[in-house]
DNA sequence: CATTATTGATAGTATTACTATTATCTTTGT
DNA sequence: ACAAAGATAATAGTAATACTATCAATAATG
């Protein structure tokens, strides 16, 4: 996969991090190396500790970039939905049909991801296969709200957002737009996670794609 | 809620458990007041100490029931989703049409949940809070392959098999009823936590219920 | 070349997630 | 009524986690 622009820029939220990791070698090889090792060993059995090793790093170190592995993973979140925004916006100009411009959204929001050779210290793939596993737990949490309220989730409720104003230029008469958008996106990742875990309660597989399925969810739904 | 049977009994796959909880009146405690208490501080807060601390009972005790906290936390999905199942068989027995029952079924798997006084040690109201919140946890780990192979998700996924069956009777042709049902099932949890933490994206609030948007969406997808 | 910023090394603390042992308390079977 | 068995409580102990603090070493910059 490449984007339009070389070298795209991805701006996270500060309050997120302590030392934005960007601004840095270590910093990126945080970024890269963590995404590696939270896809190697799960995010649970995931420390600040294995990730030093692993670079050849102080734990101590990596605490200057990042208060906590929750931290962290809420850093990788945004950087996937702000880059997927990115795809999002870049794919839907200049199209005028709204029904097009929507089938291109849903494709982009729900189609398997390759490696964006633009951003050398992130593989793009690597981190979908996170966002599919973890990313639920950066919401899951007693500090929801109060994360919510300092814009840990901007950009990910920004995506859907835009997502359903095409639904309401399609159909403007549809009640649940966000509802279903919403559940487009998230249920997308859980598509691709029970296609590798669960697959007795689903019908994708190396055949049929999430995708396939929800462009044939929401033209229906919106007919 | 009441259900028809008085003191229904919920069999739970034995691997999940080192003692049988439901066979003492410790283990009836630990199921009650950890469900409380998980509600409370949060899953990832949650300890057998505090449990301990909080029925008066030692932490040690806690571990003959169960090996962690993460199996405890499968053992109550678990015991939702039989109770799910319950609902689920009794609502839609005797009901001819393949359409009335599937929106019964969805009905079912959507609604509100309130406390069924046959149970008594479980707060069926508290316990689907729990399982909004954290339910995707007992199956975002490292092992969920290997606790699905000794049969810890069984029950959820009989649960959706269930409707999917309904689903097949009301259209044979549609291609994607696993998908579909995974997605309301799963869904239904989702914009519950959209409407309480999340609620620019997703058109649930007091008014507009998880069930009225998913037995449209259901409606018009099998059209 | 001096200052400043960054990183590394080490140590230390409180909590977690257990396991093991032994004592006590409660049932139950005879 | 009493012994044996089973369940629970109390205590102690271990390794790992999730940090914080301090200070030394190194690199970047003006």
């Amino acid at each position: 996969m490449y984007t339009v622009l070389s070298n795209l820029k991805i701006q996270i939220n500060e309050k997120i991090y302590v030392k934005n990791p960007e601004t840095s070698d270590l910093g990126k090889k945080i970024l890269e190396q963590s995404i590696l090792l939270i896809d190697e060993i799960g995010f649970d059995s995931f420390t600040f500790k294995k990730l030093g090793e692993k670079i050849g790093s102080n734990e101590s170190s990596i605490y200057r970039y990042f208060e906590n592995k929750h931290k962290l993973l809420v850093y990788l979140s945004s950087w996937y939905w702000s880059w997927m925004e990115y795809k999002l916006v870049f794919a839907t100009a200049n199209i005028s049909d709204p029904k097009e411009r929507l089938k291109i959204a849903i494709t982009i929001v729900t189609e398997k991801i390759t490696d964006d050779l633009n951003t050398a210290h992130i593989n793009e793939s690597v981190l979908n296969k996170i966002i599919i596993a973890e990313f639920t737990k950066t919401l899951h949490t007693k500090e929801v709200d109060q994360e919510n309220k300092e814009g840990f989730f901007l950009i990910y409720k920004r995506v859907i957002a835009r997502i359903v104003a095409i639904v309401s230029e399609v159909n403007p008469n549809y009640p649940y737009s966000k509802s279903l958008i919403s559940s487009v996106v998230e249920g997308s990742l859980h598509q691709y996670f029970l296609k590798e875990h669960l697959k007795t309660i689903t019908d994708c597989n190396e055949i049929v794609t999430p995708t396939e399925f929800y462009l044939n969810l929401v033209d229906n739904t919106l007919k």
